[in-house]
DNA sequence: GCAAAAGTGTTCGTAGTACACCCATGA
DNA sequence: TCATGGGTGTACTACGAACACTTTTGC
């Protein structure tokens, strides 16, 4: 409840509560090579110089956390604000535990996001390094981050399930067999890709064919038909993993 | 990320943030007469001075949120610490926008709680009212609280189909037809009984009898065997709600 | 006996799984 | 012509939806 709601019965002043830092925290996902893989940043500054870490930053005095973290997501992505804007961000949760920074009370909420395959990081102005590692390699991280990243993971391999989020991991146009190759990547087992065809197919919304008939070729074997994300956000019903697994 | 992680390109002085207070907004359900009913408390203070507003308050200086909403379901409901730690709370988001409080920057952190019924909550301490509403019948809100609590309502309905989450809302011991009351009355359709009767119970962990073999009856008909919650906290698989319906 | 709620049995349709098989291309 | 990935066909199975029917109570 914002201030000077009612106050508990210990009695409590409302203009004497401790001042909070906030912060957001970015989990970006993308695929690369047929792995996944999360982009992090190196510390200049202590505590936990040196050491890898979620971006992120302050949220300022006049934007909200989602506002923050797309904001964040341009600066560290290199991608143009207009292209950061139209992609999904996911709110995971808020971190809080008082001692989660040593220097002061920080919350911190987190997101997660999807991209495609993008260039590497443009070391950006300041002297942190940014890259893309691959997640099954990542190493300790600062703070609480390495919760942040494993909620992350489940949720987005949550999400696959029963959203169209696959889809943003893709480029504009693609083919079935780069689509599944996301949910097996994310996912980490083998999908059926017959039955994953006739799946997506009959899931109206999901995707589109595109337009003009042309055919790309993956290397060998015959060329795929082309499709684009579709209108439908929602999988009725939904795509579930072999199993219930989890990685 | 926590405090002077990296800066934006633009340059930022760490020590020159905004304090912001951070808080939490409890959205508390339970079942009242097979209705659904939330618990709100009655502003004495301005702004919205006279109006409904959810439960919640100040996260303190050496708590975390979910800490902090604990402390204020306590206090709001009148139970006792012990077996208010042992519900369960979802964190359902964090409501951010910069204008959401009039007078200053409050960012809060809001949770879902399903209890059982519970007597009238004590009149606390303090001047705020606090009451029971039905769901359906909720007034107008302050802040934006009419937000979290539709975001809340579309959670519990969500957490329903894939957790056994149900059971909170139920006394100690209870019967299937108690329990399937529970599923109508959250998500507002009707249930085929004996459909509902064999998925609970072909799903290990979700219910177990309740040792001796004891009856009760509802009034008229058949007495019902009685049951208590299982070990399992997720369904697999899950129990949707007809049609994807969302009330 | 009748209404009401608990509980059992059975049928039917659909959606997922597994897998055989054909197609188009590069090397 | 072989390997590779795209794409089609099909049988099997499991599970949920629907609903008929029996049981046990209060009135």
């Amino acid at each position: 409840m914002p201030a000077e709601g009612r106050e508990p019965p210990g009695g409590y002043d409302p203009s004497a509560f401790e001042p909070f830092a906030v912060t957001v925290d970015l989990a970006v996902f993308t695929v690369r090579e047929n792995r996944l893989h999360v982009l992090l940043v190196e510390r200049g500054q202590e505590p936990y110089a040196g050491a890898w870490a979620l971006p992120g930053g302050f949220v300022l005095p006049r934007e909200s956390a989602g506002q923050a973290a797309r904001r964040e997501l341009a600066e560290e992505t290199g991608l143009s604000e207009e292209t950061a804007t139209a992609l999904h961000l996911e709110q995971l949760g808020t971190y809080s535990d008082p001692d989660r920074d040593p220097r002061m009370r920080v919350v911190s909420v987190a997101y997660a996001a999807l991209v495609p395959d993008l260039p590497e990081p443009r070391g950006g102005g300041d002297a942190a390094r940014a890259r893309w590692t691959e997640f099954r390699s990542v190493p300790a991280l600062a703070f609480d981050h390495a919760d942040i990243l494993a909620d992350a993971d489940e949720r987005v391999g949550a999400k696959l399930e029963y959203t169209t989020l696959a889809t943003e991991f893709c480029p504009p146009e693609f083919t079935l067999g780069e689509l599944a190759q996301v949910y097996e990547t994310v996912w980490g087992t083998a999908l059926d890709r017959p039955n994953f065809r006739r799946k997506v197919l009959s899931t109206p919304g999901f995707v589109q064919p595109a337009e003009g008939p042309p055919r790309r070729t993956g290397g060998r074997g015959k060329p795929a038909a082309l499709y684009r994300a579709g209108d439908a956000t929602r999988l009725h019903p939904p795509l579930l993993r072999p199993e219930g697994r989890t990685r």
